[in-house]
DNA sequence: CCCTCCCGGAAAGCGATCTA
DNA sequence: TAGATCGCTTTCCGGGAGGG
């Protein structure tokens, strides 16, 4: 079908078409790009899909005529409804089986002599469906595999068909009818993959929780681990799931059932059942989040853990040389929770903000640390101390765990998921997230200064959600919360997007790490073209030949004979001009013609010359210019071959040309030849 | 006019890497 | 582990500049 369509189109429009095809990008999720139709041959089942779904119609319309395309529309349609969910109810491979026999009855109006037998399968399609189910849910791989287990575990029987046949009709009559097409599609809503090896002992979450809900000493007959979680046919992973790859669809963002104006980002550790309340839990790890637009009205969103007016200056330390300054507001280019991008002789430079107060403060706190600093008189080391100091200080604070517990049957929760919530801003400038809202371990080793981190203890407290310290929240990685997953962690398919992908710092980092690579690369390869072009243009031209020579090796040459000619005879302009002489007298014009250079290639239509007088060539070449044995390959492939190419490829112009005059001057001498055309 | 050299693009294969 | 993708290399080809 695609050959007879393709086969109506003007060359120039297949271009077009093949062109269009092989740029249509995708989403990450197809796998597989469109190839072109000049490739028909090549293309496998899943490309073919990709192009009938989603690329035939918004690419041919501009091109087909209406009545070719809208009949094939038929089919598109009608294989779209077999193959996906039943989007049209019960009724779904009815409406399919209309298009595709309507779609049959009108072949021959649009086709001469396609209408051959698997034309005619398509109209059992209907059955099929009603049978198995969706399209989606076939493979062959089934097949083979119970095929190829069969014939691996065959014993006693030579009777093998008989025994698959008799299988596949047992399989027949038990599955003759799918009874509700609906739920054969249907992912079911619910925990699933479970993980039988968790060891809930090592998280004090968990066991926090359980004493909390249950009196029973064996955490293991409470809880029950699954590694992964359908939520309106959309799985959710954990991070104990490993087949997750670079999904991040372990990460989301969910709201408090007492605040529905706030929501909280995290990643889910594990998703658990409790056997006496029905509901599933989900561990998470939180990321402090701060809501931008709540305090808009504050200048102070970059440092979102406290409520002091803006500091008037900072202390800071710059990082690559340690040495401190003082930096005024207006001088900070970004700040993040306690480093900041500084402006120094002109130039972004990434420091810690030791302190952040008035001038005076600033100062004070300055000679301070020049003091401690004299008397512990060991600078680097010093300086590290006493981070780590500062740093442990910090968690001595008291744990910030919280745990909010959400019915999963309270109506509620749709009402509290948010539609306004304006992310789109986020998207535009990553790195605004990273400073407002991580505090991630991946950002700090990004962004800021490594800081030596310890996990606070956990405790939990049912049903209430305490006054988040913003302070405490600072020093944490993430806090670890025990969410009861209700039907729908997020309401829609959009939102899902927004929030998995706008929100995810570790995604963003991973994408400011490729952008930052890709420039690398980029460099690197514009560096090396460049010198690639200064090599052609002065090297080349001017090299040093001595360069490539044996330092001191003086001795006698031997002789290099072809046809009595002693090739060292031969005199050349240059390395090029001798290479091609030499070439000239050992191989025949015929043999330059149609050859090319050793060795060769089976991607060639042209053989290479004969490589045993190519040997005689190279040794020429070594003994005329004296190259060192160790030196000659480089000097061959930089300075000879190149313009032993050009000469074959000039000697094949030449001869064209030679034939294309011989051929005019013929035509011309000739006219009484021309009229026998 | 011939020859050499250079340039850019297309096409093809190969190896490394990634992914399901 | 097979297949897809990407970057690299090489050939091939057309075109053109420049020197002898």
């Amino acid at each position: 079908m695609f050959v007879e369509i393709y086969r109506r189109l003007s060359p120039v429009i297949r271009a077009t078409i093949d062109i269009a095809l092989s740029q249509q990008p995708f989403p990450h999720f197809f796998h597989r790009r469109m190839k072109s139709f000049k490739d028909l041959s090549f293309i496998k089942a899943t490309e073919i899909l990709n192009i009938l779904f989603y690329g035939f119609l918004p690419i041919f319309h501009q091109h087909l005529q209406h009545d070719y395309l809208g009949h094939f529309a038929l089919y598109i349609c009608a294989m779209r409804l077999f193959h996906g969910r039943a989007i049209l109810g019960p009724r779904t491979s009815d409406i399919a089986n209309d298009l595709i026999m309507k779609y049959y009855h009108d072949f021959n109006s649009f086709y001469d002599g396609l209408e051959n037998f698997v034309l005619h399968l398509h109209s059992h399609y209907q059955s099929q469906y009603r049978m198995y189910g969706t399209f989606s849910h076939l493979g062959s791989f089934g097949q083979e595999s119970l095929i190829g287990y069969i014939g691996s575990n065959r014993k006693g029987t030579t009777h093998q068909g008989d025994i698959i046949c008799e299988n596949y009709g047992i399989d027949l009559m038990l599955h003759h009818q799918i009874e509700n097409i609906c739920s054969c599609t249907n992912i079911a809503d619910g925990p699933f993959d479970p993980d039988l090896n968790f060891d809930f002992r090592s998280n004090d979450s968990v066991i926090n929780f359980h004493n909390t809900e249950c009196t029973c000493r064996s955490i293991k007959c409470c809880l029950r681990a699954f590694r992964r979680y359908a939520v309106k046919q959309r799985v959710y992973h954990s991070l104990t799931y490993n087949r997750r790859q670079k999904s991040v669809s372990y990460f989301v963002r969910y709201y408090s059932k007492d605040n529905s104006t706030s929501y909280f980002f995290g990643k889910i550790v594990m998703f658990f059942k409790y056997s006496n309340s029905n509901c599933t839990y989900a561990l998470i790890e939180r990321y402090p989040v701060q809501d931008e637009r709540s305090n808009s009205n504050s200048k102070k969103i970059y440092t979102p853990t406290t409520n002091a007016p803006e500091p008037e200056c900072f202390l800071c330390r710059i990082i690559d040389s340690g040495e401190y300054v003082i930096v005024q507001r207006s001088s900070m280019k970004r700040i993040y929770d306690d480093s900041a991008e500084i402006m120094v002789y002109g130039q972004r430079t990434e420091a810690r903000i030791e302190h952040r107060g008035t001038r005076e403060e600033c100062r004070r706190v300055w000679g301070n640390k020049e003091e401690i600093h004299k008397l512990k008189g060991r600078d680097p080391q010093y300086d590290s101390d006493i981070e780590e100091d500062v740093d442990l200080n910090e968690y001595d604070e008291e744990p910030t765990e919280i745990l909010t517990c959400y019915s999963s049957r309270d109506p509620q929760y749709d009402s509290d998921i948010e539609e306004d919530v304006d992310l789109n801003e986020y998207d535009e400038e990553p790195t605004e997230i990273l400073t407002c809202y991580s505090t991630s371990k991946t950002s700090t080793k990004t962004f800021a200064p490594q800081r030596k981190r310890t996990l606070v203890e956990s405790s939990i407290t049912i049903n209430s959600r305490s006054s988040i310290s913003p302070k405490k929240t600072k020093h944490n990685d993430f806090e670890k919360e025990i969410q009861v997953l209700p039907n729908d962690i997020l309401n829609d398919e959009e939102n899902n997007k927004r929030c998995l992908t706008a929100s995810s710092t570790s995604s963003i980092i991973q994408h400011i790490d490729a952008l930052f690579s890709s420039v690398r690369r980029e460099n690197e390869k514009q560096f090396k073209e460049l010198s690639k072009q200064i090599d052609r243009k002065h090297n080349i031209d001017s090299i040093d030949l001595s360069a490539f020579r044996e330092p001191g090796n003086d001795q006698a040459r031997d002789d290099v004979i072809h046809d009595n000619v002693n090739l060292l005879r031969i005199r050349g302009k240059n390395v090029g001009d001798y290479g091609r002489q030499v070439l000239r007298c050992l191989y025949s014009r015929e043999e330059l013609l149609v050859s090319i250079l050793p060795p060769g290639g089976t991607q060639y239509s042209r053989k290479p010359l004969d490589i045993v007088r190519f040997e005689k060539f190279h040794d020429a070449m070594r003994g005329k210019y004296r190259i060192a044995d160790h030196y000659y390959d480089e000097f061959y492939n930089k300075l000879v071959r190149p313009k032993l190419v050009d000469f074959l490829s000039d000697e094949r112009k030449r001869e064209r040309q030679k034939q294309s005059t011989n051929s005019l001057s013929s035509q011309s001498s000739s006219p009484d030849h021309n009229l026998s055309f």
